[in-house]
DNA sequence: GCCAACGTTGGC
DNA sequence: GCCAACGTTGGC
């Protein structure tokens, strides 16, 4: 079993949106990163844990916990016209964007800042920390879980 | 295949 | 809303 983090700006989806979900389950929707898409697609297999990630918020940093229910499927956004998120490149043929279904676990019991994470030098690996602005990351078990004793 | 111009991300 | 850092596009 792999760790992730996805990212998602809680005014659009937050933690509360997917626990409030049906099923407590949404696809992953509108990832347009060839790095983040290569890893949905190649890496992220059913039963992998996902750290819900904040961005573009007052509040930025891991919010709660989810688990990977379905694994790489077309992207239906890149078909839909009236999607922000349409590509008019892709074809049923040749998709050229996936999803992944996640289900909601739990909420941390407080959020854990980037800030925190930044200044916590036993979370050595996690591309976060590198300034990169992947959507999608792979979280090693060891950063995970000082991140999740940092919810503490 | 280089690289300048442009667009996007995302913290602050 | 600013802007730095990064990714993508497209002319050559």
């Amino acid at each position: 079993m792999a760790y992730w983090l996805f990212k998602t700006e809680p005014d659009a989806f937050s933690i509360d949106d997917l626990k409030n979900a049906p099923a407590h389950t949404t696809q992953w929707e509108g990832v347009r990163n060839y790095q983040a898409r290569n890893f949905m697609r190649d890496e992220v297999k059913q039963g992998d844990l996902v750290m819900i990630y904040h961005s573009s918020c007052k509040q930025v940093g891991v919010a709660g916990i989810a688990t990977v229910t379905r694994e790489a499927y077309p992207d239906p956004c890149q078909f839909d016209l009236n999607s922000g998120y349409y590509d008019p490149k892709a074809t049923t043929e040749n998709p050229r964007w996936v999803v992944v279904d996640v289900t909601y676990k739990h909420h941390l019991n407080n959020l854990v800042s980037l800030k925190a994470i930044k200044e916590n030098e036993a979370v050595t690996d996690i591309a976060l920390k590198k300034g990169g602005r992947l959507s999608i990351m792979p979280v090693t078990a060891s950063d995970w879980d000082q991140i999740i004793k940092m919810a503490h």
